[in-house]
DNA sequence: CTCCAGGGTT
DNA sequence: AACCCTGGAG
């Protein structure tokens, strides 16, 4: 494994140095992202804030803002609240145990083991969504992957094979060899270095492995949401509570259609529920569709204009009536950045 | 369009 | 076991 990681390591920009930082930096944001995507956040990320101490003195909302279209808000403020733990209670320097790293927010086993493999040279196994694929068909495992019991299994394994030369060398060598070779699709088998020991390729059986049990089909939501303008011309937008989807992101406020409703009396009920205005709703400007881990969603995007009420900030953490050209100030989930998108692309048809 | 990839928290 | 997002392949 190691001489094959020497041979075919790719380069990658937090590969440059061993420095805890951006290792823990790209870990997280590799958490169910893939390599390519998380380049060009991790570029931007360490060139805005180069240090630990940088990231913690950071306001959350600039956090959010770097961190948008990334996905998984939660490993934003994860990041940003266990920056300030290493900043003002560790001195700067990150724990090289593994018992001290997974005392940090958004540290579980696999990104503990990551750091303190790969950063520090302790011998700890990690296991990831390519590490089970490798072993699942190494030992041409049958059992679900999802199950806790084969979860463990598979941690087991995972440690019996850690050499105790370059722990975090090896570990990425299995994670590259997954994402490379052993890839979930169509498997590489013919450029495998370990193909003599796999005894999914000796029966032929790569690609029903791993085995994960089917999905539950997901439900599928209206929203209706309000591009509300003011008098100047101003677009009221509102911060999503920290806490649950998009936590702490911006949106063009709105929420689900319920039963029996129509989407113009789900909108007006959901303003005065969470912002306490009365609005008359228009034109249905543009309708986007986007998918969650677990459900879908019809965004419904109405034209309306602010009618009375002070905005208050009821069921959101903050308001704000911002210019069009402002909108890329804030954080956005994709949805709401379609929308952003519609009204660029309508302005500039009006100009 | 549907399906699938990818860890941590509660 | 439910919850949390986006990108790419087919």
């Amino acid at each position: 494994m190691l001489a094959w990681y020497d041979a075919h390591r790719a380069e990658l920009p937090w590969r440059a140095s061993r420095d805890p930082y951006r290792v823990w930096l790209s870990e997280i944001m590799l958490q169910q992202t893939q390599v390519e995507t998380v380049k060009p956040y991790f570029l931007r990320f360490v060139a805005a804030f180069p240090s630990v101490e940088a990231l913690a003195a950071a306001p959350l909302d600039e956090v959010l803002k770097l961190w948008e279209g990334l996905g998984y808000y939660s490993r934003a403020r994860n990041l940003h609240r266990a920056a300030q733990i290493v900043a003002r209670e560790l001195g700067g320097r990150f724990p090289d145990s593994i018992e001290g790293l997974l005392a940090l927010p958004g540290i579980g086993r696999y990104t503990a083991g990551a750091i303190a493999s790969i950063a520090f040279g302790v011998r700890a196994p990690v296991l990831d969504g390519n590490v089970i694929r490798v072993f699942s068909r190494l030992i041409d495992l049958e059992d679900d992957v999802t199950q806790a019991a084969t979860q463990a299994q598979l941690w087991r394994l995972a440690e019996e094979r850690l050499p105790d030369e370059r722990p975090g060398d090896y570990n990425q060598a299995l994670m590259e060899l997954g994402r490379l070779v052993c890839r979930p699709r169509e498997p590489l088998c013919a450029q495998c270095p370990v193909r003599e020991h796999c005894l999914a390729f000796a029966r032929g059986t790569q690609r029903q492995r791993p085995v994960k049990k089917a999905k539950a089909t997901t439900p599928h939501y209206h929203v209706a949401a309000g591009i509300i303008r003011d008098d100047a011309g101003r677009l009221l937008i509102a911060q999503r509570p920290l806490d649950g989807l998009l936590g702490g992101l911006w949106e063009f406020p709105g929420g689900k259609q319920e039963d029996g409703e129509t989407l113009q009396e789900c909108l007006r009920r959901e303003l005065r529920e969470e912002l306490a205005i009365e609005v008359e709703v228009g034109e249905l400007f543009t309708v986007v569709r986007h998918g969650f881990t677990h459900f879908k969603i019809t965004l419904h995007a109405f034209e309306c204009r602010y009618v009375s009420g002070p905005p208050q900030a009821i069921g959101v953490r903050a308001f704000a009536w911002v210019t069009p050209e402002q909108l890329s100030d804030y954080s956005f989930g994709k949805a709401d950045r379609q929308v952003i998108a519609a009204l660029a692309a309508r302005r500039a048809m009006l100009l």
